[in-house]
Order: structure tokens, then C-alpha cells, then sequence
DNA sequence: TCCACATGGTTGGATGTCCAAGTATAGTCC
DNA sequence: GGACTATACTTGGACATCCAACCATGTGGA
């Protein structure tokens, strides 16, 4: 599975969209394509540097984004908004990242519904030693240049905003 | 979960980045998780779009895979190696189309390791189905623009290429 | 006040991905 | 020819994601 291939699977498919009268389609096909593949190699690459912290991608999404908040907690819906993944998913990483005593669980002050989100000490230490690792070992060397970095930035916020993810900014 | 957030969260933690003082670090990483949540939207788009078909993306890869090929056969350690995933995927793909009567499981003429993975002439069909309802309904409208489709597949055939994917074209 | 509807979180189920390990068959080299 | 190594595929396990359904709590209007 990690031997290079001979060409671009990705151009290959292109070319076979286009010799069957997809034309139009098979550039756009290609670039969406490409971006999965991308995901999927930069998702391997972090989850690489975060294996030694216990960390899975999606628990120290969780981690970090608590430590960005001003008191170290957050309702379990405001993280499922913000990191923009379904609940049943936040429950799932909270209940690993509790059982590892990164994270507790609260009550929320007034409304009896919520659940609070609270990181422990271990917790706040560990997403800055992974963050550390993640910046050292990734973001320091993506593997994009500047100008990319900028165009894909652009490209993809546009995307994103088109899609829904979030108001005009 | 899809309600539209007031503001960017990419943009936001790129700037919790610069004020933790990885400047250098901030935009690559703002990139990076931009590609993660685009993959995301046009995974949920793609599906959405293969449901009616009983498919996902990955039974959906593999089926057009094999439609591309001459015989509508090929080995199942090529088919992981093309479409760059683990043979345990391959695996579950093979197992769960051929339970829908879209494939068939065959033994390699000479080498009696392989199984080749062939299609049937429902699953021929239902690609070819499935494929005009993506092109349609995703691939004519992506919300990249001709210039972004462009930029996009130069970037991330560069980036792939380096990370190994494959040899220099 | 009380009922209908909205919101917050969990449980259970289906899928996909990877890794580790195991079995079977091929190829290589002495 | 026989042992060693490489390749092909499967099984079992750990995770993450989504959806559907369910229970508890809040809110708002008649």
C-alpha cells in the first residue's frame, strides 16, 4: 500500500473521465479526489506524530480547543459546533479522553440539560506538548510552500463558506 | 451541527496560533485543517448523492475502478494499490459489493495467491449509473471555480507526489 | 398552568480505516 | 531440492463518523 505508483492514479482517472465524454467533469473530479487522498495523507503523517501522546486527531481537536477557551471548559454542543462533527462523536472522544483523565465532565451551572467539558492539568499539559510535537514535526514542514499555504487557504475558506459552514466573515 | 457558525473557526484558531506565538506555524496549520473539513463536506456531499444508488465513496472507487479497466478485472493487491488503501479495505469493499451481486470473487488463472475481484454486469450498470448521478449532481457544480480546480490539482499532485504517492510523472 | 416543540446528550447500529497476526502460495538462492 | 523470504488475502481488534431513536430539561404560546 506505500509503494509509489508508476504515475498519478489521480491524472489516470481524469484522462479515463474525459476519453468517456466527462469533460467538464473531470477536472473538478480529479481536484475533489485529490483532496481526499490529501486528507488521508496528512491525516496518516499527524496521527503518526500524536501516536506517542496517546492522542488520536480527533481527541486532541477536543484537547486544544479547550485550551483556547478562557476557563478550560466548554458545553459538549458548543465543542460539537465548533469542531463541526456530530455529537455522538464528541461524546465518543470525551469519554476516552475522561477514561484518561485528560478531561472532566460538569454540570452546568443553570441549565440541567448541558454537560461541561472541564480540562484537568494532565490534560492542559498534554495538548501543549502534542501541539508542540505537531508543529515541530507537521506545520513546520507541510510539504506546501508559502503560496500554496495562502492559495489553499483561500480557496478552501471560500469553499467552506459557500457550503454552509460558516456566515460571511 | 449544521448550523452555519457566526465566524470562520479555521481563521480563528489560525489566529490563537499567532498569538501563542507559532507565527510560522499558524497559516500551514490553518491550511491543513481546511483540507480536513473540505474533505469532510464533499465526503457528506458524495454520499448523499450515492444513497439512493446503496453505495458509498469507497464501494463506489472500487466499482468505477474496475469498470475502467479492460476486462473489468483486476487483482485485489492492484485494486489497494490504486486506490492507495489498506488490503483489509479491499477486503470489506469486495465482501460487502459482493453481497449486493455487483462483483464476483475469481481465482487467478496462474497464481494461485490472488483473487481477482470481477464485475458483474449489475454492477457495471449500477457504475455507470452512479457515475452520471456524481457528475450531475456534484462534479458540474463543485463550488470551485475553473482557476481553483486548477490550482488545487497542481498543489496537491505536487504535494502527493513528494509524500510518495507516486513516482515523477 | 400546561402542552407542544426545541435543545442537549447518550446508546446502539452500520461503515470505513488502519494495524497486527496468521495462512497459503511464489520466487530465490545455495 | 529445500530453506528463506516475499507476496496475497483474511480475521480480529481498535477507532472515528454518521444516523436513528430515546430520555431529560427548557421555552413559549394558548
Amino acid at each position: 500500500m506505500d509503494q509509489p505508483l508508476p504515475r498519478d492514479p489521480i491524472a489516470d482517472a481524469q484522462r479515463n473521465w474525459e476519453r468517456r465524454g466527462w469533460e467538464a467533469q473531470a477536472a473538478p473530479m480529479a481536484a475533489v479526489t485529490a483532496i481526499m487522498r490529501t486528507q488521508q495523507l496528512l491525516m496518516l503523517r499527524i496521527e503518526g506524530v500524536l501516536k506517542p501522546f496517546a492522542l488520536t486527531f480527533s481527541r486532541y481537536e477536543l484537547l486544544t480547543l479547550l485550551a483556547f477557551t478562557r476557563r478550560g471548559e466548554l458545553p459538549m454542543s458548543r465543542a460539537s459546533s465548533l469542531l463541526q462533527v456530530h455529537p455522538t462523536s464528541v461524546t465518543n472522544a470525551v469519554d476516552r479522553l475522561q477514561a484518561a483523565g485528560l478531561v472532566d465532565r460538569t454540570p452546568h451551572p443553570v441549565d440541567r440539560r448541558t454537560t461541561l467539558i472541564r480540562l484537568t492539568s494532565d490534560g492542559r499539559d498534554l495538548a501543549r506538548r502534542a501541539t508542540e510535537a505537531l508543529n515541530r514535526e507537521v506545520f513546520t514542514d507541510t510539504g506546501f510552500d508559502t503560496d500554496d499555504v495562502d492559495a489553499l487557504i483561500r480557496i478552501l475558506a471560500r469553499f467552506r463558506q459557500q457550503a454552509g459552514d460558516f456566515a460571511v466573515d
